[in-house]
RNA sequence: GCCACCGUAGCUCAGUGGUAGAGCACACCCUUGGUAAGGGUGAGGUCACGGGUUCAAGUCCCGUCGGUGGCUCCA
């Protein structure tokens, strides 16, 4: 006989197994009427689960109003909304098989085997969604069956549904003792699918439901195996709350850094150049300068040694490093020397030949680079290096260049080529922990400096089952053990993952999402072990015999490309004073006051300020917005009043009005210590303190 | 690389197989205005590129290039 825990701790006693709905009908009305799932011990489960022991119970609900839905209601919604979108496509496209279809963050898919020569595409999003409405419409109730596994299998086989079999013996391989099929509606000839459940106990409660877009997937993502397609859909409680959603997409949208990096011309991509090859503009020059100049002063800081080396290398480099030929996919394809290259060709030698000859080193050619580090361990091994010179840390902004897919592009952030903030640490193993806690102390100061808050950070491990690891194990022990010392100094909480570490040594990333929500791994601090083999790296110990170093690839930044692409989204274009292209902008009112401004114009610059006049030919509204739209810190308006008074009239981004006036020098004085604080608030509480409400 | 969608003026986008459009931006003129768009005139196009169907193609079909979303990949 059940006794029922409740989240408040009362109890509740039955003399018969009991479902989630009777318990919360017998709790009250309302909360039977509210309740669309229940957890038991923290599982989740339908209204309608059979309880006959004794368990903790929580009800899921629905909120009123416009209150939102928590995770678990939205859970159960979505999984429910899939299932009704799939009845809609298989109303329209009859032959089309059903894969797999869960929730996910935001929304919910459906992956769905299309017949040869039939498409889904987004022209028929409107005739689906017009189906779901109804069926949500008619409020049909989720009716489970379950039955035997030999029962279930048995149908699927008669149904000859391919994905549902698979699916189910996965299910069976996990354990399962029956399969389920949950039913919209309670007719015999009712649509059902192969589901593990649970789900909301009828259509009606998936409030609001949209198809969002259409794509194509694998089977068990796996790319030799049949392709899916992949409809995406969304799915809230009440239609406001999907408004809501496509509203914030919009907004997310504004703030993307393809469409800011275009509108305050901070980079271009010209398919004339290539794709994912980034042209930096003027301002967007600015903010990449800025950072680099900044991070350049925290390296002379912690001993680091600036190099500069070569965009190509020859293969040999490569073949040593082991880059090529084994990552040949993503690199470019080799240059071969001119009169080499003639003499091929009289000898009638075909591109496959060309190819294989390449691969097997019968001839030799330069590679882009895909990596800095051969180059630094070329500058290493170019001199005798003590245990005395230890460690050494040579540093670059080093442009590599990578063949990446062209469906992987993306603005800023996959690219294929791009200047890393790369750095090479030659340490003995007694100073690694040091060396990596230097690393992520960089990473720090970027983060802080800038305030990014939202991270992950991932302690790479290596998987205790695989055999593909280079190096001592004794070492990756100690190199794992300093990663996860220096993660836990950081402050910042981590995750330690096994099995992602590099084939060659454990490493730290850290991860930050766009403003999409798609992740992406900015700085990167890695162990090494391989490439000192395999370069033969050494130094003379205290005992004078030759020992390898270990090795640390870092980059704080990432590349400065994904960065600086993740940075316009951090801050919507609104960057701090400090890297904005343009800092300050003075305004005459009019052009009586065109000599004053070009004197305010002047004394910005010649303090170091990056300044611009807009004397042209508009009313000061207009150049207000103007100047507000590209996000410009600060404006300066100055009319006859202040050119009387020597002061400047000041307007800070983001307070829609006038701050009032400060004598000229004051500015310069505040803004210049903004800038060389590397301030990500403004000046405007020092100068205005009774005004500083940023809106 | 795979699938779907998209590509029209610098940008954002309209455009029924029948003479290429708007707003913003740009140039010039008027306006000299104290805090988020003053007014006028003008210039700007091989409708991504190449084929095809048609009396006729921005519009329909095929291919190429580029973009977007997802999948796969990411040293």
């Amino acid at each position: 006989m059940p006794t029922i825990t409740l989240p408040d701790g009362s109890t509740r006693s039955f003399d018969r197994p009991v479902s989630p709905a009777e318990v919360a009908a017998d709790i009250g009305p309302g909360l039977a009427k509210a309740a669309v799932g229940a957890k038991i011990d923290g599982t989740l489960v339908g209204l309608d689960e059979v309880i006959e022991s004794n368990v903790h119970l929580s009800l899921i609900t629905l909120p009123r109003g416009k209150a939102h839905a928590d995770d678990d209601a939205l859970w159960l919604i979505r999984h429910s909304a899939a299932h009704v979108m799939a009845e809609a496509i298989q109303r329209v496209y009859p032959e089309a098989q059903l894969v797999y279809g869960p929730p996910v963050d935001g929304g919910f898919y459906y992956d769905i085997a299309m017949p040869e020569g039939k498409a889904i595409s987004s022209d028929d999003f409107e005739r689906i969604e017009a189906i779901m409405a109804e069926i949500i419409a008619e409020d049909r109730p989720f009716v489970r069956h379950a039955c035997s596994v030999a029962e279930g299998m048995a149908r699927l086989q008669a149904d000859a549904s391919k994905y549902k079999i698979d699916n189910a013996q996965r299910a069976i391989d996990t354990g399962a003792e029956t399969l389920t099929w949950y039913a919209t509606g309670e007719a015999d000839d009712a649509w059902d699918d192969l589901c593990r459940g649970p789900h909301v106990p009828s259509t009606g409660r998936i409030g609001a439901a949209k198809i969002m877009s259409v794509a194509s997937s694998y089977w068990h993502g796996d790319a030799n195996s049949d392709r899916l397609t992949r409809v995406y859909g969304t799915a809230f409680a009440h239609r406001t709350h999907l408004k809501e959603h496509l509203e914030q997409l919009e907004e997310a949208r504004k703030r993307d850094h393809r469409v800011l990096g275009r509108k305050l011309g901070l980079f271009q991509i010209d398919e004339m150049v290539g794709q994912g090859l980034i042209l930096w503009t003027p301002a967007g020059a600015v903010v990449r300068q800025e950072l680099q100049d900044f991070i350049g002063r925290e390296l002379v800081r912690q001993g680091y040694e600036q190099v500069f080396t070569p965009h190509v290398g020859k293969l040999d480099l490569f073949r040593t490093s082991g880059h090529f030929p084994y990552y040949q996919d993503s690199q470019f394809p080799p240059l071969v020397d001119p009169d080499q290259m003639a003499a091929l060709v009289n000898e009638g030698c075909t591109c496959a030949d060309l190819s294989n000859r390449l691969r097997e080193g019968d001839v030799d050619g330069y590679l882009l680079k895909p990596m800095n580090c051969p180059m630094h361990i070329r500058i290493y091994k170019g001199q005798p290096r003590s245990y005395r010179d230890l460690p050494v840390r040579l540093a670059e902004f080093g442009t590599v260049y990578r063949y990446e897919q062209s469906g992987e592009l993306g603005g800023m952030l996959r690219v294929r080529g791009f200047t890393q903030d790369d750095a090479h640490l030659f340490c003995t193993e007694d100073q690694l922990l040091d060396e990596i806690a230097g690393c992520l102390e960089l990473v720090k100061i970027i983060f802080s400096t800038l305030g990014i808050e939202t991270f992950d950070v991932r302690v790479g491990l290596r998987d205790p089952d695989s055999s593909k690891y280079v190096g001592d194990p004794a070492n990756w022990d100690r190199a794992e053990a300093a990663c996860q010392t220096a993660a836990e100094q950081l402050g910042a909480s981590f995750t330690s993952e096994p099995g992602e570490a590099a084939f060659y040594g454990p490493k730290i990333d850290f991860v930050v999402a766009d403003t999409i929500g798609r992740r992406w791994q900015l700085g990167t601090v890695q162990v090494d072990y391989n490439l000192p083999e395999r370069f033969d790296l050494s130094y003379i110990g205290t005992d004078n015999a030759s020992h390898r170093p270990v090795m640390i690839h870092r980059a704080p930044f990432g590349s400065m490309e994904r960065f600086v692409g993740f940075l316009i989204e951090h801050f919507a274009g609104a960057f701090p004073a400090w890297i904005a292209p343009e800092q300050v902008r003075v305004l005459p009112v009019s052009e009586k006051s065109a000599e004053y401004a070009k004197r305010v114009h002047e004394s910005l610059v010649t303090s170091g300020r990056r300044a611009t006049i807009d004397a042209s030919n508009e009313r000061l509204q207009a150049r207000i917005r103007v100047a507000a739209e590209m996000k410009i810190p600060y404006l300066l308006i100055v009319g006859p009043r202040d050119a009387e008074a020597g002061t400047v009239s000041v307007r800070a981004r983001g307070i829609e009005r006038d701050l009032g006036a400060v004598p000229m020098d004051a500015f310069i004085e505040a803004l210049a210590d903004e800038v060389h604080q590397r301030r990500v608030s403004g000046l405007t509480e020092i100068l205005f303190p009774e005004a500083a409400t940023p809106a």
